[in-house]
DNA sequence: TGCGCCATGTAAATTGTTACATGATTTA
DNA sequence: TAAATCATGTAACAATTTACATGGCGCA
């Protein structure tokens, strides 16, 4: 039910076909779900049939006809009633990069540099790529309340990524020493 | 694939009952993955069949018998060969409150600050949780190289719910100056 | 006497991924 | 001229979760 209320939440703020709620996805602007199309589309049409989305089908010529989809009251009291009703399950991260650091005592120290290494750079392109989406899109100096989603949710990628290359650096450090001793 | 690497991984440190590695994944000792026991008992017996474990009954008098996994030569270059030569498949987190925080404009500020304290209180708790393991598991001042693994990945899990906690009380900050305007 | 722990397993249902499918327009 | 973008959809497969199932032991 959790994507339900992720592309409902998406959809409360402004209307958006599925391709657009795709994309969003997709471009990794947001740091706490993901999905695919084939995935969203079928939510979509499920999420209609039950009323909490209703779509308009826009005729285009030359690219493809589209369906936007816009919350319904209904939708959003069902929204709101989870938010605040329903028991918070904890996160759950699924992190391969970790899952490598675990076993990283089979490797060479040389070996597990690399990997870091290669690790930074992907967080620190993540980093710069969040931080220029967010002077695009938030008004820093006075956010405004209806943005408070876009703002926080953008303002943890920024934390989680700086979070994670700081710890990569402490992982370097913590191999330095032991280096020493062997 | 991932589950069946993390299991190896913790193999790999010493030979395990499903029911251990259950444990494991249940204790949050492990910030990465997570599984069911249903899960891993399916795939603990495809290892077995794939020959990356090995497996030793335990008889026991008034507890269940069990089945102790050891990982063998084959499924050690396996591993490895993942770490370095597979492709590393950038994390995946799902986190329902955030989903919840980036539909705060629905909410009224009140409601948010509840949520906000119940997911700090949370994180405290996991925090404290994981300096205590790290404090019974990890020697601190000269960790040993063949607990790398346990050592930098609940380093990981104290930096994450720091991270988190000081990006809810980011978050109130926000808000605290929204407030003043509206 | 009912619940939780130990210890494993199967079955069903849900969720998520990859592949297949279409077709026009734009870009390299 | 091949690939990418827009835009949606279905089908097959893989991964994950929830429920069902067993049974002794210790605890309150």
């Amino acid at each position: 039910m959790s994507l339900r209320y992720a592309l409902l939440g998406l959809i409360s703020k402004k209307p958006q076909t599925g391709y657009e709620l795709y994309q969003t996805f997709q471009q990794q602007i947001i740091y706490f779900w993901n999905s695919t199309h084939s995935q969203i589309y079928t939510e979509l049409r499920k999420m209609e049939q039950d009323e909490v989305i209703s779509s308009e089908l826009i005729y285009q010529e030359g690219s493809p006809n589209k369906k936007k989809y816009t919350i319904t009251k209904e939708g959003e009291k069902d929204l709101i009633h989870w938010i605040l009703e329903q028991k918070i399950k904890p996160a759950k991260i699924k992190d391969e990069f970790l899952i490598r650091a675990s076993a990283f005592h089979l490797l060479s120290i040389d070996e597990i540099l690399g990997l870091l290494d290669t690790i930074i750079e992907r967080e620190q392109q993540i980093l710069e790529g969040t931080l220029l989406w967010q002077s695009q899109h938030i008004e820093q100096e006075q956010p405004k309340f209806e943005q408070i989603g876009e703002y926080i949710t953008s303002e943890y990628g920024i934390m989680y990524a700086k979070m994670y290359i700081d710890w990569c650096l402490k992982v370097k450090d913590i191999l330095s020493k032991m280096d020493l001793e062997n």
